[in-house]
DNA sequence: ATGGTCGGAAGCCGA
């Protein structure tokens, strides 16, 4: 647990939950989260290893998992008022996730689609449905109760918006997670709703900064050829509230590591 | 240079 009145959220897409148990201690040592939004599990629920989590602490849980792939997760050592998932884009294929402590902080924890390899919509459906799911949750958001709610929301959100948030601008600009058409929905997103990037308010836009890096560099370290896809954003009513915001690039040289990194939000709300 | 490497419902598919 952090310090009295802190409240640490971790996000990490850990590309199988089961096989990532040591690295997730690892990541408890490293953060001490009260909180957990993990996506990425791969697992239906009655498989999730909820006993590995409740011998960390997290004896809260909501999770959303179907089989093989997706899945997304919330483990909390703090309890929940309420919680639940919901489906997007008429499927129920594991990718949301909320929480609301008994504080008022609502948690909300996506899994966004990757999109796919060609960024057109026209001849690809799974970048169809990444527009279809940001322009939902652009919905969504927009039309629920007022900003002045306190509501955080973290994930793997699969667009790096900033020049800074990819290895190369020029080079990824037709590439899925860096493309126009992808930033401007989710920065349409942040504007429904207020949204704060946190990490950048930590991290000046100007400076690079990466959450993923493929599995098929030789070098992942050396190369760096990474992208920011993970993210955690808050409404204006938490501001005030941001202390931190760490990004655990070691994670990614771990033993079997996961292609992304946990990013860690301190609030004090 | 259009590959490469992971993880799972495997021997392919999604990332």
């Amino acid at each position: 647990m952090t310090a009295a009145n802190t409240l640490a959220i971790s996000t990490w897409n850990v590309n199988s939950v089961r096989i990532r148990l040591d690295g997730i201690a690892a990541l408890v040592d490293a953060h001490e989260p009260d909180v957990l939004c993990l996506q990425e599990t791969k697992v239906v629920n009655g498989s999730f290893p909820l006993a590995a989590f409740e011998a960390l602490g997290y004896v809260h849980s909501v999770i959303n998992g179907i089989k093989g792939y997706n899945g997304v997760a919330i483990l909390s050592r703090l309890p929940f008022a309420e919680s639940g998932t919901r489906d997007w884009c008429g499927k129920a294929d594991g990718r949301h996730a909320w929480a609301t402590l008994e504080n008022g902080v609502e948690i909300n924890n996506f899994y966004v689609p990757a999109g796919g390899d060609v960024a057109d919509p026209a001849v690809n459906d799974k970048f169809a449905h990444k527009l279809q799911f940001l322009a939902e949750m652009i919905n969504w958001f927009a039309a629920r109760s007022a900003p002045a709610n306190r509501l955080v929301m973290v994930g793997d959100l699969n667009v790096a918006p900033l020049e800074t948030d990819v290895w190369s601008h020029k080079a990824l600009l037709k590439v899925v997670s860096h493309t126009p058409v992808e930033v401007e929905l989710l920065d349409a997103l942040a504007a429904s709703h207020g949204w704060i990037d946190t990490a950048r308010v930590f991290t000046p836009p100007e400076e690079r900064l990466y959450s993923w890096w493929s599995y098929r560099a030789r070098d992942w370290d050396t190369a760096d050829r990474g992208r920011r896809l993970d993210h955690a954003w808050v409404t204006p009513a938490l501001e005030g509230a941001l202390r931190s915001v760490e990004t655990l690039r070691p994670a990614r040289g771990w033993d079997r590591p996961s292609d992304h990194v946990p990013v860690t939000l301190t609030l004090s709300p």
